[in-house]
DNA sequence: GAGCACTGC
């Protein structure tokens, strides 16, 4: 039926989003540094230089809401060096959410100043930092922005700090907002030298404005009138409410560039569509046949839709008249090995059309080239978080008024583009402005251990943006109490909880290593929370599912998932040490790594993520003083020091084969991708709680149930 | 006997 997706074509109401500034590259013979300079003049943002330097010089606070093309990342921090912001070797940093980014930015920046990289202009990301003494603007994620503040809780080396992307609100953005906001108060009391009371009559007095004060004077306890220069804060954000930080920052000021370079048509249905994935291919084809040139972008909520529509879209190619089937159909999502994510970069085939079927990742991770058109059924697959069973889910909702925006824009990079928002204009207006930020979703322990460490004690009434709930805090704060973390009153323990919060791990995991240090298995633990730190190891393409099965086995172990990691690392370092043996030329040795990931259905890059913690985390520990000790042959050493960590994580079988959970009293199942799936033991520990069609838990070792009073009696003494 | 959006230290 050739004519099929002729005849079903949807009709799409149109509206317009407002026109931008239209861009154009300057003639492609001039030189590289010339072609720079005239995309540097041509940028929205460089008209407004002068301007813009006197607003951060009159405002120690400002917001920026520029949209994504505005030059806002890459020109600010060079305007307000060439202002003299880095007199006195003071540093502009630059944060953002994505390593990749950190380092793109400060590579384009670096060379627009004609510098190398890593000397004036830098970055720093976790496992690479290419800074040195002499770096003035430095890129870096937030969360290693975060790190720092451990050891400079003043952040003294920066005269500037710009929070990019601010609107995406992950836990570090927000958590970074807080702390800035106490650090800036400090450094601007230290340099006006007056005393609190007056600061306090000089401010109105408002009962707001008293517990701000007390609360930076809870956060300054390590402060003894050292002098500071004053921190200047800017937030960028590419989202239109700029009301939210304004408000937030006491009224800071807020100013607008313009962003967008192409303007892009949105259409909705006229009607609610009852099967999203169905109207999808509709449109796809829709496209296809009656719109010009341009490759289409459609976002889905997870791999396995992706597959299936990719399946539909090459069947009902078959279908159309031999001249029409021109299309290329380009799955993309993030565990996807990295060579077939690389297909969606490169050009179609001349006369065809590429329709690449993406997550979330095409929103903000990966800049595809060469798209017009974007189709938008308007749904995500966002994590949710229960506080109170400690289960993770994963649920497709709604995207945001904001998500869906950004979803268009990924039309208009190149050109003038069209968006097709599969759901009726009137549904727009329902969606919430922006999604939940993430930290009202997750599990705080992390965030307490660092607030704490910071010297916040009094978590509850810290100054957040959006507020976690109470019960999410008073849940992590329980959590890190019972792994010893904190002390009766809630401070931060000495040293556990102090050696805890320097590792860059969840706490439980740290937790783990400080007990494995006392286990002498210190060796196993570091190579298991390596190896748990990471997305999953195992690799089991659909195709090839009896022969995956096969490779796994060899590195099984009968006492649990824990154990099976451990001999899945060292099996690898084993093969890279041989192959270093016989040639030691570093590449061959990573090539031949690949090679024997492939063959035994590994994960090349979470084993490689998890060799890069494992040296990392090594290097702390060492520096903490701990032994890498292994307890050899001794696996009973290791599965109690497993106990002994992971206690609040037991789980008793029942009669029926099911496990109650012993903290939460949760029904759970063990997930069929653990070795111990088939053999139920009687008493386990769990690292993981997610809930799909049933609770399972995931990453299991058998355990004997007399170890959990034996190892806790803090927490099993008491209990039966 | 299942299925996992995306980041980050």
């Amino acid at each position: 039926m050739p004519s099929m997706a002729h005849s079903e074509a949807r009709d799409f109401t149109k509206t317009k989003q407002p026109n931008g500034k239209i861009v154009k590259n300057g003639p492609k013979d001039e030189s590289r540094r010339q072609k720079i300079a005239q995309q540097r003049k041509s940028l929205p943002i460089t008209s407004v230089e002068r301007q813009l330097v006197e607003e951060v010089r009159k405002n120690d606070t400002l917001i920026i809401v520029g949209e994504t093309g505005s030059g806002k990342t890459t020109q600010l921090p060079q305007f307000l060096f060439n202002a003299g912001f880095c007199r006195d070797g003071k540093v502009i940093g630059i944060t953002q959410p994505r390593r990749v980014a950190a380092v793109t930015v400060a590579k384009r920046v670096a060379e627009e100043c004609g510098v190398e990289l890593g000397q004036k202009v830098g970055y720093s990301i976790r496992f690479e930092d290419a800074t040195s003494s002499s770096t003035r603007i430095k890129y870096m994620t937030d969360g290693l922005l975060l790190r720092e503040a451990l050891l400079d809780p003043f952040l003294s080396r920066y005269s500037v700090v710009i929070i990019d992307e601010a609107h995406e609100r992950t836990v570090h953005t927000d958590v970074l907002l807080g702390l800035l906001k106490n650090v800036q108060k400090t450094r601007s009391q230290s340099t006006s030298q007056m005393s609190s009371l007056e600061k306090m009559k000089a401010s109105n007095g408002t009962v707001l404005e008293k517990d701000n004060h007390a609360q930076s004077q809870s956060f300054q306890k390590s402060y003894h009138g050292t002098k500071f220069s004053p921190l200047k804060l800017i937030i960028m954000s590419a989202s239109l409410d700029a009301r939210g930080f304004s408000e937030y920052f006491g009224g800071a000021r807020a100013v607008h560039i313009q962003g967008r370079p192409y303007p892009v048509d949105i259409l909705y249905t006229h009607h609610a569509e009852p099967d999203y994935l169905e109207a999808t291919l509709i449109t796809v084809f829709q496209i296809h046949l009656e719109e010009g040139p341009g490759d289409i972008l459609v976002f889905l909520t997870g791999q396995e839709e992706i597959e299936s529509v990719e399946r539909l879209v090459q069947e009902r190619v078959q279908q159309l008249p031999e001249g029409s089937r021109n299309l290329l159909v380009i799955p993309m999502f993030s565990s996807l090995p990295s060579e077939q994510q690389m297909r969606a970069f490169r050009p179609a085939p001349s006369c065809s059309r590429k329709v690449i079927l993406a997550t979330n990742i095409a929103e903000t991770s990966v800049t595809i080239p060469g798209i017009k058109y974007v189709i938008d059924p308007g749904l995500v697959k966002a994590r949710s978080y229960n506080p109170i069973t400690g289960m993770e889910s994963l649920i497709i909702i709604p995207t945001s008024k904001a998500q869906a925006l950004q979803r268009s824009g990924r039309a208009g990079r190149e050109g003038p583009g069209k968006c097709f928002r599969l759901y009726p204009e009137n549904e727009f207006s329902k969606l919430v402005d922006s999604t939940v930020p993430e930290i009202k979703r997750c599990n705080l322990s992390n965030v307490i251990l660092q607030l704490k460490a910071l010297g916040v004690d009094d978590i509850i009434g810290f100054d957040f943006m959006e507020k976690p709930s109470r019960m999410a805090i008073v849940k992590s704060l329980e959590q890190l109490y019972l792994l010893g973390a904190l002390t009766d009153d809630y401070k931060l323990s000495d040293p556990v909880g102090h050696q805890m919060a320097r590792l860059p791990l969840d706490p439980i995991y740290s937790k783990a290593l400080i007990l494995a240090n006392q286990f002498n298995c210190l060796e196993e633990m570091l190579i298991t929370v390596a190896m748990l730190s990471v997305e999953s190891i195992f690799y089991t393409p659909r195709e090839k599912l009896e022969e995956a099965r096969a490779a796994r086995k060899c590195f099984s172990s009968a006492e649990g998932d824990h154990l099976t990691l451990v001999t899945v690392y060292r099996a690898s370092a084993e093969w890279l040490e041989k192959v270093k043996m016989a040639n030691n030329k570093d590449k061959t040795a990573e090539r031949s790594l690949s090679k024997w990931c492939k063959e035994n259905f590994i994960n090349n890059r979470s084993l490689r993520h998890a060799r890069d913690i494992h040296s990392q985390i090594q290097g702390h520990v060492e520096q903490m003083g701990f032994r890498v000790a292994s307890c050899g042959d001794d696996m009973l050493q290791f599965r109690r020091c497993l106990a002994a960590a992971f206690f609040l994580n037991a789980a008793l079988r029942q009669p029926d084969g099911s496990y109650r959970a012993l903290a939460s009293s949760q029904v759970v199942q063990i997930h069929p991708s653990s070795v111990l799936f088939r053999t139920k033991p009687e008493c386990i520990i769990f690292n993981e709680l997610v809930r799909t069609n049933h609770n399972y838990i995931r990453n299991i070792t058998r355990i004997d149930p007399l170890w959990l009073p034996e190892l806790a009696p803090q927490y099993y003494a008491t209990q039966n």
